[in-house]
DNA sequence: CTGTTAGCGCGTTCAG
DNA sequence: CTGAACGCGCTAACAG
């Protein structure tokens, strides 16, 4: 049924050694064997198994993706520069969605362990003790993509939301805004909520202003929890000026509630957030926000990984990228 | 190193077999010896070699699935689709983005069966020759999922995009609309292009209405060249009342283009597409759309696939699932 | 430049 | 209920 290296050695007249050359481009085979070679692989229709290789070589060539949310663009953008990376070295990469939950985030590690991937990228989520223990538990390099583990134990690459979420805020301040509520992720969550809560309170602090618990509230990072923590916010007696919100989603979510509600962006309430997801400039008003380079976040890390893989001594296996602020429509001054 | 099947035996004392037996939940075995070798196995830290296994059974239990965009949001519905079933029926999936270019598409197509997959699930994108021809060189089953090859002879499971894009355009015109303009995809994609195309020709023929040359133009299915036709059709002396565009994205872009316009949707110009993507609930005016089942679409594949699979014998091996009107605020009388 | 020979880690008869 | 032995398809020395 499945024709393997033995029938095309037969069929060529040669030994499994010399297809086994061919297939992987070993230099060391005459043109004319080689020819003869490609001719019965194409006659029998040879498809290498990539099985028995991985098995016979321990290298599959292929990296395990864990993605955390499928349907989230952040993702998307990361993986594609994942992938460029990955095809410029020749791995293969395979993509494994987590659906958000924690447990079936370790069940993916360790069916990628399983199956023998050289290298894992873990984007996004939160890294807890128990993906810790699954990580340790790894005998070939993993690098956290877009998100670290809070004692930086592990390689990974990541921007500094803090001060993203400092900038942005900060920005609002500028804007003479004094009264800024901010649609929050969860504080669990160090990379997209805490820290970028963090960089709200001292963007405040620093400014002098207040901060008060009534104006910062706790979304999910999408578009329906944006839009019924401002519908909070608007019947609010003294409702704020300007909001940040931790994710674009969010914020497209806000500004969508002021509209309902009759009232203008920028005009009537500042908007801002960071992440610059495609989304962004695909609302009315474009939405101004701090962009997190999705797109290199991906690619350096799966360049991280390679250089690890290949058992390169890195210097710097705690990368972060900078953001920028993306000045666009929905931020105008009070 | 690396801790085998052997190590364990050895741990526990029995031989490899048992070892495997227990890993493998084969029943025979006694609960003690199956408790020893539990225990070996917790010490050690044994993790089963998904790639030997793999080899020695001839089944990787696991199934590719090609997507053609990754961030296209579509395809992250039907992907959620495809996992929970492959779940339920003990699959693990790993996906593979093709980046919609058809060499990408068949290269993966290559690797994937290579890495021995049980079975491949080809998302979205057209089917040409060449596809076909990648196909046909397995020996593992394939489904088409929410596309079709032209001559049937894949299994396959999709809606009908001709009927879904004639009843949209039928609502329009039902809602007294007579001169009504589409935003369509290329001719050349069987699906989304020519199908959508077809259904809206077929719906203005049907209702005595004339199709004019003048009121169809090609976008790339994305937000942007929506945008762009839509101010094509606004600087007509003789503009549209309706626009049908050939998916969600479009007709966001269309409304926006309205909108930049000083015109309102849909007072001034009414806007209907398919697809029902999560965005059309996220502008204003919410967007009316043809939904299709993108959720069903993948687990009704995949579960086509296990069947296909398991050699069980199917009677239906081309399925076409029902789509249905999603009326929002989009469309008025004209 | 080419062939021979061992495994890679595991599932699976077949005996016992 | 358990063990011995073979082979899955291929790579990697090692000879020649």
């Amino acid at each position: 049924m499945t024709v393997t290296i033995y029938d095309v050695a037969r069929e060529a007249g040669v030994s499994m050694a010399t297809v086994s050359r061919v297939v992987n481009n070993n230099p060391n085979v005459k043109p004319q064997t080689r020819k003869k070679v490609f001719e019965a692989i194409e006659r029998l229709g040879y498809r290498p198994n990539a099985v028995a290789r991985g098995l016979a070589s321990k290298k599959t060539t292929t990296v395990g993706v864990v993605i955390p949310d499928i349907s989230n663009s952040i993702f998307s953008e990361v993986a594609r520069g994942i992938e460029d990376i990955a095809n410029m070295y020749h791995y293969n990469i395979i993509l494994c969605n987590a659906d958000k939950r924690k447990e079936k985030e370790i069940r993916v590690i360790n069916t990628l362990l399983e199956k023998q991937v050289d290298g894992l990228l873990f984007m996004g989520g939160t890294v807890t003790e128990e993906h810790v223990q699954a990580f340790r538990t790894s005998t070939v390099p993993i690098v956290l993509c877009g998100t670290r583990d809070d004692k930086d134990q592990f390689p990974s690459v990541d921007i500094d939301h803090e001060a993203a979420a400092f900038d942005a805020v900060n920005l609002l301040i500028g804007q003479g805004h004094s009264k800024i509520g901010m649609i929050s992720g969860t504080l669990q969550d160090p990379a997209n909520g805490y820290s970028r809560y963090q960089g709200y309170k001292k963007a405040l602090e620093q400014a002098g202003l207040s901060v008060s618990e009534d104006l910062v509230r706790i979304g999910n990072y999408r578009y329906e929890s944006g839009y019924d923590v401002m519908k909070y916010f608007l019947q609010l007696s003294d409702r704020p000026t300007a909001i940040f919100a931790a994710t674009d989603e969010m914020a497209i979510g806000a500004i969508h509630a002021i509209q309902d509600e009759g009232l203008r962006v920028p005009e009537d309430i500042s908007v801002i957030s960071v992440d610059n997801i495609r989304m962004a400039s695909m609302v009315r008003p474009l939405l101004t926000t701090v962009a997190q380079p999705m797109y290199d976040i991906g690619a350096v890390s799966m360049r991280l990984l390679t250089k690890l893989m290949n058992k390169e001594n890195v210097e710097m296996s705690k990368v972060l990228l900078s953001h920028e602020i993306i000045q666009r429509k929905s931020v105008a001054h009070v």
